[in-house]
RNA sequence: GCCGGAGUGGCGGAAUUGGCAGACGCACCGGACUUAAAAUCCGGCGGUUCGCGAGAACUGUACCGGUUCGAUCCCGGUCUCCGGCACCA
């Protein structure tokens, strides 16, 4: 054995070991409960970063140590291989995107390998192969037969750098989930998806992941945005129409003062149609217009309205009320139109007040500091109902049911629910996507492709211009085709698909990932699905993870998929920090995995990445910390040569065969051993604590350095220590306890031994260290029988020196004791 | 503004069910080995005060208060930071 642990020779000699062996191979009848772990898979940008090793080295722990516990365990990787910036790369540097995209995954590929995570690379896929995203069209293809995919004109966010459109989900704070831009609007003719027709499930189905951060959920929660209220209809003064209102607020009906309706609304022009007032509407509206996303939503917006001369009738009062349009109402949200009570919401009361409009008070606080009829803010707060009619002395909630009921009874309204997720915008204007398979004939409308002619491949005769439309539309020879219906002469759709629906399915697709003639057997599925852990970063909490959530469910209605949830376990893994920032290329605080690979090896940069922080915490990169990390492996790497040696050194008859000593200093080891592989395997396999598990295992260490130091060490007890370290170590660092096991004398991988048990019996002490604590104060400290009752603890405590120092002279009040831990004496 | 989460040594972090705060690592300090250095091994390391010294006392988990024999952990309040949502009727 070397003296010298050399990382690049080891990890390099595992690597092909691994890759001609195929130890990483998932055989879908292999024995073993079955185990999906997964983590998000990356973009294919050509590098890896620190955040990928962090996600891939968590996985590839839980991997290798379920393995080891004897799960067959489904551990795949793949590329969501379709996006912007291969579509940069081409107009930038002429290069096509398939060849950008296909050099890109090579080159990740081979640093995952130098990495050596335990993924079945035969499983691997790309979103961009066609024979992969013709299912992902046929997907789509199931939406529009289910209803489920429409398109429509509407106004859009529109991101001006990506010259293309955004989904709502994408849209952060105004601004480009992707690049950062301010977001504007455009009216626009695009697809969607009706994924608001399973927000109630969506919602309701989060109760039951148990194994999700609550964090994650509340974000889905906040992000459906379900409301419960009830729709108004108020008729207008002189006229036939009525206006629909959605308000969560009905017990305050008789305090609606006032109308406003989106500026946007359709019944503004019907309106305000041959009036004096239109022409006033208009130039309001075209104002609104030039105010980008941000401006618009924002909630310190100066409120801002205008009277459109006509009026409503409260259904309850019968009183006119007049309608205005302003700036704070959203024609996406309710129907666009609603009741306005000052006295109770905060945005009418700023309103009312700025144009001088009537204020009712419908709810009493009761409260002495709050006069209702000189209001200074609006009361938003419970009471009792007042200026009501019949409904007046009600709690408020009871008049919420009680007006409700009554305006049913009436036909004015009725009790609704309302969400803020809207359906998903799923056009873009960019090629390197997959092709929407839909063609529109002027005669049969919009029609699906033929399932037999998927793929609907992407063209390369095209031209990157780059500019706001589909590249698709320069192909001479894509756009043309017959109708799949009637045969006449029809066009196809030139805009591809979100990448997000691409990571939608990807991990259905794992399961089955070499079938040629369907998207996946239904065994494949029902054997491996759900992924049991699914790892990845929290920015997904909304995006991907409800997408994949609603095309599970979607795939589970339609008899595709055998479950309605896709992932049971979820950890969200933190960010990985330098100086206290987010590693950025604009910030220059970059340090590149491959750097600390040639430097230290894969197992060192994986061990510190994992031992640095908890994994769902940030993780703040250290330089010194990651030394640190390396020579822990160097003095793993020294303890079992020494083992060895000692061996040698006494000769072969000594050898394995009786650590069954009984001294001191072997009794403590042997509790060590037991004690670390105890606490590592509950830190894996239950906690996903991997910093604890470490520390364990650098604990364990520090213990057989010091046994080996003492004068009888035990040649067997040491090895059975330096074999069980080995394994304990083998999900962390698999190259080096590979070579460490190799040395041991063992022909097989480490990945097909049994992980190591350890021995209750061996984790019972002798004695007991009791901490003494006079009124919660710790005084001493004494050691006793282990397993002494609380009661003879008590009477042994009592009796120590340090104890009657303390007592002598006082009156014991009580005694408490803890067995294995405490006794504290109550003196006054 | 609303909804979450967090605050522990010089630093990353640990304390799993209310029971010895600071495991493990980094940095630092000391010692051994060495002509010397590096590497390695061993030891020390929250703060304040007292003591020549072994040691002792007090104090300490953002801050104020509470419950408890006992609180980093539970409860009430305050501050700070982070995250999400934000004119959603």
């Amino acid at each position: 054995m070397n003296e010298r642990y050399e990382a690049q020779r080891i990890e390099q000699k595992w690597q092909a070991r691994w890759e001609r062996e195929r130890l990483f191979r998932t055989e879908d009848d292999a024995p073993g409960e079955k185990f999906y772990i997964l983590e998000m898979f990356p973009y294919p940008s050509g590098k890896l970063h620190m955040g990928h090793v962090r996600n891939y080295s968590i996985g590839d722990v839980a991997a290798r140590y379920l393995r080891m516990k004897g799960y067959n365990v489904l551990h795949p990787m793949g590329w969501d291989a379709f996006g912007l910036p291969a579509e940069n790369a081409a107009i930038k540097n002429g290069v096509r995107p398939d060849l950008w995209t296909h050099a890109n995954i090579e080159e990740m590929r081979a640093q995952l390998k130098t990495l050596g995570i335990s993924y079945d690379w035969e499983r691997e896929i790309a979103m961009c192969d066609p024979e992969i995203y013709r299912w992902t069209q046929w997907i789509f293809i199931r939406f529009f037969k289910a209803g489920l995919a429409y398109k429509k004109k509407n106004p859009v966010n529109w991101c001006p750098s990506c010259e293309t459109v955004l989904a709502n989900e994408q849209v952060i704070d105004g601004h480009c989930e992707r690049c950062g831009t301010a977001v504007g609007k455009k009216n626009l003719d695009q697809w969607y998806l009706k994924i608001t027709k399973y927000a109630q499930r969506l919602l309701d189905d989060l109760d039951e992941l148990d194994g999700w951060p609550a964090n994650v959920k509340l974000m889905q929660r906040n992000w459906i945005g379900r409301s419960a209220g009830a729709q108004v209809d108020f008729p207008v003064a002189d006229s036939d129409e009525k206006i629909r209102v959605y308000t969560t607020r009905p017990d305050t009906l008789f305090g609606a003062t006032y109308m406003v309706l989106a500026p946007e609304h359709p019944m503004v022009r019907t309106l305000t149609y041959k009036t004096e007032y239109a022409a006033q509407a208009d130039a309001f509206i075209d104002r609104l217009q030039h105010l980008n996303d941000i401006e618009r939503s924002s909630a310190t917006l100066e409120k801002e309205g205008l009277f459109i001369g006509r009026y409503a009738v409260n259904p309850l009062t019968g009183a006119k009320i007049p309608i205005y349009i302003a700036n704070y109402v959203l024609m996406d949200y309710g129907t666009g139109a609603i009741m306005a009570v000052p006295a109770h919401d905060a945005r009418d009361f700023a309103f009312a007040k700025k144009y001088g409009l009537e204020i009712i008070p419908v709810v009493d606080p009761g409260r002495e500091d709050i006069d209702l009829y000189h209001l200074e803010e609006a009361f938003v707060a419970e009471g009792t109902m007042i200026n009501s009619g019949d409904f007046n002395g009600l709690n408020n909630r009871d008049a919420i049911r009680e007006i409700t009921a009554y305006a049913e009874k009436q036909g004015f309204g009725k009790a609704t629910v309302n969400f803020r997720l809207r359906d998903w915008l799923i056009s873009r204007q960019r090629y390197w996507g997959t092709p929407i398979p839909m063609i529109y004939c002027p005669h049969c409308g919009w029609v699906p492709e033929k399932e037999e002619n998927l793929p609907v491949l992407l063209p390369e005769d095209v031209e990157f211009t780059g500019r706001g439309e589909s590249p698709l539309t320069t192909s001479p020879t894509f756009r043309q085709v017959a109708c799949p219906q009637c045969g006449g002469p029809a066009e196809r759709e030139v805009d591809t698909m979100d990448t997000f629906l691409d990571s939608s399915w990807y991990f259905l697709r794992y399961c089955d990932a070499g079938n040629e003639g369907r998207i996946f057997s239904d065994a494949s599925v029902r054997k491996w699905m759900p992924v049991d852990q699914y790892i990845g970063g929290v920015e997904h909490a909304i995006l991907h993870l409800l997408y994949a959530r609603f095309f599970t469910k979607f795939l589970c209605d339609q008899g595709i998929a055998p479950v309605s949830e896709p992932f049971t376990n979820l950890l969200t893994q933190g960010m990985v920090l330098k100086d206290g920032k987010k590693m950025s290329k604009t910030l220059g605080n970059v340090v590149s995995p491959e750097e600390i690979i040639v430097r230290y090896g894969a197992d060192t940069a994986r061990l510190f990445i994992l031992f640095a922080s908890p994994p769902e915490k940030e993780l703040e990169w250290s330089d010194a910390g990651v030394e640190g990390s390396y020579r822990f492996l160097k003095r793993v790497w020294t303890f079992v040569r020494r083992v060895l040696e000692g061996e040698k050194a006494a000769g072969s008859a000594d050898g394995p065969g009786h650590a069954g000593e009984t001294g001191a200093d072997a009794r403590a080891l042997r509790y060590a051993l037991n004690t670390a592989i105890k606490k590592v395997s509950a830190d894996i396999g239950e906690r996903y604590n991997f910093n604890t598990a470490i520390s364990a295992i650098m604990e364990l260490v520090n213990a057989a350095y010091k046994y080996a130091d003492t004068k009888n060490a035990e040649p067997a007890l040491l090895r059975e220590t330096a074999e069980k370290l080995i394994l304990a170590l083998s999900p962390f660092t698999p190259h080096l306890c590979e070579e460490l096991w190799e040395c041991c004398g063992h022909a097989g991988s480490v990945l097909s031994e049994p992980w190591p048990a350890w021995d209750e019996k061996e984790l019972v002490l002798d004695t007991e260290e009791i901490a003494l604590q006079i009124n919660g104060k710790v005084r001493g400290k004494f050691s006793v029988p282990a397993g002494l009752s609380a009661d003879a603890l008590a009477a042994y405590a009592a009796d120590t020196d340090e104890a009657r120092a303390f007592t002598d002279g006082k009156q014991v009040v009580k005694s408490i004791a803890v067995p294995g831990r405490l006794v504290n004496i109550v003196i006054k």
